[in-house]
This record gives C-alpha cells, sequence and structure tokens, in this order.
DNA sequence: TATTGTTATACTCTATAACTATA
DNA sequence: TATAGTTATAGAGTATAACAATA
C-alpha cells in the first residue's frame, strides 16, 4: 500500500501544477470579470481591505498589497476618479489621507458578494461533503505553509469561523 | 452527522475564499519570482505553450492564452529581444511565424522544472499521503468544473497520467 | 473574402528615484 | 531625522481599430 519515493515525488509535481493552473486561470478569469464592471484584480483586493479593515492609510494599503507607495497612488487615484473610495483627512496627521469606502464602493462589494453565490455552484455544487472537506483542509494546510514562509496573502475573505 | 443547508453554503463560500486567495498569492509570488530572472507570467506561459506543443502561430498562442492577437505580439517581441524565442518562416504559410524555442529558452524551462523541487517542499514536504491525495483530487474536480463552462484553462502542465 | 500579423493609440499595474509637507 | 504621499519616468500587459500581405 505504500508509495515510492518517485511516486511521491510525481505528486508533488501533479498538486503544482495544478494549483498553479488553478490560480492562473482564477487570476485571469477574476480579471476579466471585474473589467465588465471597470474593475481591476489591484482595486477590489483594495477594496476587500477596507471592507475588512474600515479606513486606512494608503501606506497599509500598500503594504497589505505588497505594492509600493507610488503604486498605491496610482491604485487609489482610480478608485476616486470611479466614486469607489474617497480620500478623507486624517484626524491628527495632516500628511495622511484616510482611503474610505463611498456608498457605490459598498454597494459594489455587497453585489459581488451576491454573485459568488452562482460561482460556488459551479465550483462546488453537487460535490460531495467528504470531497470538500478534505479540499478546504488541503487548501487550509497549504496556505498556512505559505504564510510561514513569508509570502504576500491577500486577505480575500478572512471569516474564522469557530 | 448531517450537514444543514447554512452550513453547506459557508462551506462554499469558505472553499471560495480559499481558492482566491490561493489564486492570488501564487500568480502575485510568481510574478515576482519571474521578474527577477527578466520574465513574466505571459510570457513563461507561451514558454510552457512552446515546450508542450513545439512551434506554433502566434495566433495559436494567442487563443490559448486568450489575448488578443496585438498582445501577443508583444509578449512575442519581448521574448526574442532576450533571446528566449524565435520567429521562424512557416514552411507554407508566408503570412505566419512559427514561434520556435531557442537554446536559452529551453534551459530556462528545465532549470525552472528543477527549481519546482524547493517550492514543492513547501508546499506539500512532510503532507500525509492520505491528505496529499484527496487535496489533488478536489483540485482536479474543481478544474474540470472549471473546464465545462468555458472557462480559458492554461496549460502549466498537462501530464494526463494513466 | 478570410486570415496572419502588424502599426497606432490608450489604459492599467508595477517599480525606482527625487521631492514636498508634516511629524 | 523619519514618515505619508506626491510628481516624474519607465517597462510590461491588455484592448480596440485600421491596415498590409497572403491565402
Amino acid at each position: 500500500m505504500s508509495v515510492t519515493h518517485n511516486e511521491v515525488a510525481s505528486q508533488y509535481e501533479r498538486g503544482l501544477g495544478l494549483l498553479l493552473q488553478l490560480a492562473l486561470v482564477l487570476h485571469h478569469d477574476l480579471a476579466q470579470s471585474l473589467a465588465r464592471d471597470g474593475l481591476t484584480v489591484s482595486r477590489v483586493r483594495v477594496l476587500w481591505e477596507l471592507r475588512a479593515r474600515g479606513p486606512v492609510l494608503q501606506r497599509e494599503l500598500a503594504d497589505a498589497l505588497d505594492v509600493a507607495p507610488r503604486t498605491m497612488t496610482g491604485i487609489v487615484d482610480g478608485l476616486v476618479a470611479t466614486d469607489f473610495v474617497t480620500r478623507q483627512p486624517h484626524p491628527t496627521d495632516r500628511r495622511a489621507a484616510l482611503v474610505t469606502l463611498t456608498p457605490r464602493g459598498e454597494a459594489t462589494i455587497a453585489a459581488m458578494e451576491a454573485d459568488q453565490a452562482r460561482f460556488v455552484e459551479i465550483l462546488f455544487g453537487g460535490m460531495s461533503e467528504e470531497r470538500l472537506a478534505c479540499l478546504i483542509d488541503g487548501l487550509e494546510e497549504v496556505l498556512a505553509r505559505l504564510r510561514q514562509h513569508g509570502l504576500q496573502l491577500p486577505s480575500a475573505s478572512e471569516e474564522e469561523s469557530a
């Protein structure tokens, strides 16, 4: 019942190939889907951060997305121009601006979450409970391993269900 | 022992969140890693295609990556300028050019594959055989479902082990 | 007429470097 | 001196539209 070293290595390669394929296709599909709403992956990641953390400094957003401060200026510029966020003055630090969701930004996030229902049906609908649980456990372990190695993690959703 | 509808829906959301997180972090990490070698995700996807399919028309590459023909011109331009590929005349169709790996391109792909060994150790090293097999099964099912729904799939690795 | 690939143009993300205003 | 955010500049991916050469 035991497998050889080569078979384990082969499984590793297969797993990596699957993860990369899935990463590229999901990223690509997400980008195309967002483009139809005038959004981009980076801009939506900012919206996700704002939903999770409330108004924050651009510097914090730049750190969270692992981009240069100048890059975040451009991303926020785009979100301001399309009325998803505003820059509010910081109450005590006159250098800083608090990036804040507009009503449109909040409504957009809410709509996107509602929209996910159709997508999860494609991904998981009818999948056995056992297999889904197993997949989730595996994904969580892989993500935990990546975190341990200092790779940057977006906070796409950070519920920590008890 | 059975779960409620709400619990299933919650698992769906959790699964989607994990997949998106993983997609974004892997895409981001891949992009940064490739940048150190003067490559980009799109360019490497072209190299992968060439490795798997041999010399092909730009049009086929554009379809495979789901980008406009003009976009592929730019990607191939970049690969030609950095000596990863060449444009060879098509034997019968004088309009077309066959994009072909250079020795440097082939060597780079080989080196990247060797390099993956360290990465899979981070992702899977020491993971139980059972959990890895389970994760792989789940990923394959999700990918199959995406394929059925017409989403674009890069061919990061297309071994079809019997 | 259809197809391959191009030039032209524009927008976004990304990075580095230098700078201003403020702390 | 250090920090927040900017202007300036540059390279890459993406898209649409118009065009050339060829099939």
